[in-house]
DNA sequence: GCCAACGTTGGC
DNA sequence: GCCAACGTTGGC
């Protein structure tokens, strides 16, 4: 089965992509996403074996940093019913939970930040959902899409 | 720090 | 089911 492509967003003053390299094997468990979009897209879309871009938002300047692998299917973000968490969210229980996350692992490491500026200004990338609907913090990218970026971040 | 864009909530 | 109020995201 193919695999797919996929971008995250994360402030890095928050978690950056230098923290999950420190993770033991750099395995971290993407928890505390509360939209119902990127819910359903980590549920059941994003799977074991796919690629993602690791994108810093909030940043100087925001862009695509890295890439990760995911490690693990969807399963719940058990951080909601933990009321010391960051994210806790007491409508969702073990029982019924709302929410959802992955495991990731991280892969390459740019060698610059390849920035929102620049990818707007990508003919080529003008159609990513970075680009139409900068809210959503986990969004499918093309296979293109994502050759593309990576090549811009390697060069 | 400002604020536009967007998602969610809740009154009716 | 509409929509105003509110909260959050994230670029700048």
């Amino acid at each position: 089965m193919a695999i797919n492509y996929w971008l995250i967003k994360s402030e890095p003053s928050d978690y950056s992509f230098e923290d999950l390299k420190g993770e033991d094997d750099s395995i971290a468990e993407w928890d505390g996403v509360r939209n119902y979009q990127a819910r359903n897209l980590l549920r059941d879309e994003i799977k074991s074996g796919d690629r993602v871009i690791y994108y810093h938002s909030n940043s100087k300047p925001s862009g695509a940093v890295g890439t990760a692998f995911v490690v693990k299917n969807g399963y719940p973000d058990h951080t909601a019913w933990d009321p010391k968490s960051d994210h806790p969210d007491p409508r969702s229980t073990e029982e019924n939970p709302i929410w959802y996350m992955v495991d990731i692992k991280a892969d390459l490491t740019f060698g610059r930040v390849v920035s929102l500026k620049e990818i707007k200004s990508t003919p080529e990338l003008s159609e990513m959902v970075l680009v139409k609907n900068s809210r959503l913090s986990v969004q499918p990218v093309t296979q293109s899409e994502f050759n593309l970026i990576v090549a811009m971040g390697m060069d």
